[in-house]
DNA sequence: GCAATTTCATTAATATGTTAATGAACCTGT
DNA sequence: ACAGGTTCATTAACATATTAATGAAATTGC
């Protein structure tokens, strides 16, 4: 087994590290979570988005997404609406006080981007991308849904 | 504004999205979440590791690490200690059963990095890991750390 | 020596991630 | 029409992330 620290995971979780502080203290200042900012970016982008596409495109796993919106419609900043032709589904969209967010946050967002691409050399950064889109693009094979072997290590487990 | 889904951070979590579920259904086969699997990693390297090491090695933040080694030492995975020449300090050490972990879990997870290997062209992967390190070590200005200038968007906050 | 500071793990409060289950709405074939 | 299956958002239960605060222990300055 290679050396832990230098695993493929670990690089990709200190790269994310190394850069994901900085944008947080943009949103944070605006009064933004990360995923509350990945859903109005997305939503900047289309007037009304499903919620499973909204979950697809933030990378918010749905669950989670269910209490993003929540907040971010009790901050007045999106609504949901049920289309009467399928019940089920919820189209989020975001209110006009949301679109304005989108002024005010972008210009100290861009300068963060303009540091990182003043500090990555640009064919670094072009073999960066490359490498992070084909590891998107894998597909690996579903995972095979196997059966737990063991019970997972939970808090009331005593020896 | 760039587009969203080109978002260099969105790229590195879609990586990171595409590969990490097939190694976390190997740590679920064996009870362990991902960061209890990252902390056993870590005690197989090294016999002894403090506390604030442990949570840098991790990259699982200290808070958070309280309980994930909770959790594992009441699996009996690891144990805490107190040394006595600085009593504020927290060495974790993985017990028998921890190290034997070692032996069952890491065939199932070189499998998986195989499947990686081979699915990944070697010069794609170089530039990949390349421009990760260099992400890493970027270093960007610490944070200023300015004060909020608006609230969170929280639960109980109403329009 | 001791008050003030700093270090360290931990707790607290809130938000999100993860997996499974639920319940309503739709669909399918008959 | 309707029973059975499917889709969709949501809830449930647990674990972790994030930021700030706490409290005990060490260190520093004077």
């Amino acid at each position: 087994m290679q050396v832990f620290s230098e695993s493929l995971p670990m690089r990709l979780y200190r790269a994310l590290n190394a850069v994901m502080p900085r944008f947080r203290a943009v949103f944070a200042e605006h009064g933004l979570t990360e995923p509350q900012w990945r859903v109005l970016r997305v939503l900047w982008e289309h007037e009304e988005v499903p919620f499973r596409a909204l979950a697809a495109a933030t990378l918010v796993p749905a669950p989670s997404l269910v209490g993003v919106v929540d907040r971010l419609q009790a901050a007045g900043l999106v609504t949901r609406r049920r289309p009467a032709r399928d019940r089920r589904q919820a189209l989020v969209r975001a209110t006009a006080q949301g679109l304005a967010l989108e002024r005010a946050v972008t210009p100290a967002v861009e300068q963060v981007y303009a540091e990182l691409r003043a500090a990555l050399a640009p064919d670094i950064h072009a073999g960066l991308v490359a490498g992070l889109d084909a590891l998107a693009a894998l597909e690996l094979p579903a995972v095979p849904a196997a059966p737990r072997q063991h019970r997972p290590v939970t808090e009331g487990e005593h020896t």
